[in-house]
DNA sequence: TTCGGATGTAGAACGGTGTTCGTAGCCACT
DNA sequence: AGTGGCTACGAACACCGTTCTACATCCGAA
């Protein structure tokens, strides 16, 4: 009650000189930014894109944004709607092509590598991703388009509908798991993860042969990364292989 | 400095009553706890299986253990460490059959269905797991087993190791999206659910059916849950289809 | 033109989190 | 018997999401 802040100036008090603190507010006033829903939206995927999900908290945004956490509640629910909205928007960079029968597999292909890209870009989206369907204005738009070749690849309904999700959650856990991997091992550079990986090599190497037999037929392929994107491929055409099983074609 | 806790208690003054403060340290210090650091991992566990993720926090952990959240650290690096040690802790609990080639595929989703109810009856333990390799004292000799039916398939080197990351990554991702699923809902019942799919399935009949064909064509089959197996197994027959046709056998 | 109300802003606070610091006490070994 | 090292743990730090509340500003009605 009896702060320094006046609740109302009476008109009858001389005109004093007015205080700092009253000089600060005043001058900040006019210069209030819209602070606008998109906004909002923007500044939570620039700090996803270049500081991950981790570091994505109200605060956060409300500083990046010149303001305090309290100011975002009237424009966003809360945490979770934000991060729904943000992975809604950024879903509008994901194309699809129109759906050609001969090309399903490879259609599915290309699209998933775009998806994975677009999340890999964003990192921490992946994890947004993870519980949730993404069905905001855009996400739609994308799922009716996967659906769309997944159907040109004549699976029974039922096929056709789980495996998108199968292959949705796998694009996304892949993104996520190396998302984690490197956020672990923290900045490692390629020769950091070789070094790993042939120091992994050598521990199993130096197992006992009778009792670990299969690790030691394996530990070659184990720890051959394929590239970037090889392990990746791999699975996406395992799945891609069972489906073709279901085809009725 | 000025604190109620005396620090030396002075010869001279007379023998007054222990005040009370005084009297719980006493009492507590001789039935001083060894507080191991399997006694941590294992109400860390406790907590899992029945708060489960959200609710496992330093400070539970100690609370459950009749400490403070500092004493931990003298047994666990940090939290994270915890969970790794809880997750080695709980592949005691993973078998693993004999390979036989006749049945390795039916063996591989044994095995995997077992691997999965561990992980979903210690929800968070999915998410510890995902990005790292459980190579502890038993997360090896569960590793050497998935491998070894893998190689009873009679797959190239490089298919069999990989497709353990996949299938391993699938079933860890499966029970990670499901938990987060079930922590956004926040103990929805099957009703809910259901409730929400119908909910879903309406505003997809209500879209333009130019617009939007392959949804409407697939709404049924998109929110048929299958039980709460069916879509686990699905996806895992269909990356063991795609296993088969690699089988050179 | 003036006055209200609606609306958006934002400081402070609540109850939580993981982690660190410093101190106190016990144990075992010289 | 003394002492050094290890462990326990209250207090504190820096965060988090969210809410309460006071406060400016703007807009429309009188």
């Amino acid at each position: 009650m009896a702060e320094p802040v006046a609740p109302n100036p009476p008109e009858s008090a001389p005109p004093a000189p007015v205080p700092p603190w009253e000089r600060t507010r005043k001058a900040k006033a006019p210069a209030r930014t819209p602070l606008s829903q998109e906004a909002i939206v923007e500044a939570a995927l620039r700090i996803l894109e270049t500081d991950g999900y981790d570091a994505l908290s109200m605060r956060r945004v409300a500083a990046d944004l010149g303001t305090g956490a309290a100011s975002l509640y009237a424009h966003v629910a809360n945490k979770d709607e934000l991060v729904k909205l943000a992975l809604d928007r950024v879903f509008v960079d994901v194309s699809f092509p129109e759906p050609d029968p001969e090309r399903w597999m490879e259609q599915v292909r290309e699209m998933m590598r775009g998806t994975r890209k677009i999340l890999q870009s964003h990192p921490g989206l992946a994890r947004a991703m993870l519980g949730r369907v993404p069905m905001g204005p855009n996400g739609i738009h994308i799922i009716e388009g996967f659906m769309g070749l997944l159907r040109a690849g004549d699976l029974p309904d039922r096929v056709a509908a789980w495996a998108g999700d199968v292959i949705a959650l796998y694009v996304v856990a892949n993104v996520f798991e190396e998302d984690i991997r490197f956020s672990i091992h923290g900045e490692a550079s390629q020769e950091d993860v070789e070094a790993w990986a042939g120091e992994m090599k050598g521990y199993i190497r130096s197992l006992p042969p009778e009792q670990f037999p299969n690790m030691l037929a394996l530990a070659d392929p184990m720890f051959e990364t394929g590239g970037p994107d090889g392990r990746f491929e791999f699975g996406l055409d395992l799945m891609l292989r069972g489906l073709a099983s279901h085809s009725r074609r």
